[in-house]
DNA sequence: AACAATCTTGAAACGATTACAAAGTTAGTA
DNA sequence: TACTAACTTTGTAATCGTTTCAAGATTGTT
């Protein structure tokens, strides 16, 4: 088990194939060996990937897995409803399952690792009135504890 | 007065090319005329402009300005803590005065106009324990009450 | 005035993403 | 089973925001 698969465990056990091309039909789009594959890779590892990630994991068992159609399918996944887009740094979006309870994201700004943490409730009474408001992202920076240890030990 | 004139009356009185030259001054850095012209866009005008809209504002009056300045620039102010780097959407940054209260923002998807809004207190404490932070951002998306009034007129 | 440090500039390069058009696949229907 | 229309995937080329680089200009200090 290597640390991504350790980390979803933690969170949630993996999907079967069977159940991720129900999400699909369930989602009221078309089910495809591209779409079940970036979608059970979103799902069971819990690293929050970016599309270049993502396009690297699957690449060995994808050859031939184009650059396109993993951005058409995040985006068809995302509007069906099945993804979220973080946009927790610019340049890149990451990628995280959305049939999940709401939660907010920390990012370490050492090792670029995306955590889940929890949301506080009732953050969009914050906004004024009129505004309507479909989502609301909390995102925390700093420094994760494996990252602070790791500069105590060579600080040493 | 235009609108996002306007706007940035409700919030602040305009800073004086003194004034932001003193901003720069206290933050440890140089000043030149690039910089204050910058620094003066993003605080006198409330538009949480891009890069590029900076650009096309300045270029104008600074024809010779180039984008590797002004990148150079808004790194420079941001590193100095003049600004604050919004990551409300991805794929652009956009810059905000940093000594300010602070506050929320909230994107309109349909004019992409961005607002401030009040911040809660105490969001930090919805991170689990050993996390360090160094900023929290809280990013609202959804209609703005002018595109709500817009779409209905146009449904009319 | 002279020197070093800092700034600005344009050209070229880069990484992430999108546009496009062709080829392949699928679901439904005859 | 064969047909058709709709949808997906793919590779290439283009685009967008940003960064790198090296040279030239400006500034602050002696």
């Amino acid at each position: 088990m290597n640390d991504s698969e350790a980390a979803a465990a933690v969170h949630t056990r993996s999907l079967s194939n069977v159940e991720l091309l129900e999400m699909i039909h369930a989602a009221g789009i078309r089910p495809s060996v591209q779409r079940i594959a970036i979608l059970g890779h979103i799902a069971n590892g819990r690293a929050h990937p970016s599309a270049e990630g993502i396009y690297s994991s699957l690449a060995p068992e994808f050859p031939s897995l184009s650059r396109t159609t993993l951005y058409n399918t995040l985006h068809t996944l995302a509007e069906a409803g099945l993804l979220r887009e973080l946009e927790i740094e610019s340049g890149t979006r990451r990628y995280d399952l959305k049939p999940q309870p709401p939660h907010s994201h920390f990012i370490c700004r050492r090792c670029g690792r995306v955590f889940d943490m929890k949301l506080p409730e009732g953050l969009e009474r914050s906004a004024d009135d009129g505004f309507s408001i479909d989502s609301v992202d909390l995102y925390f920076k700093g420094i994760c504890p494996g990252c602070k240890q790791n500069s105590i030990n060579n600080n040493k």
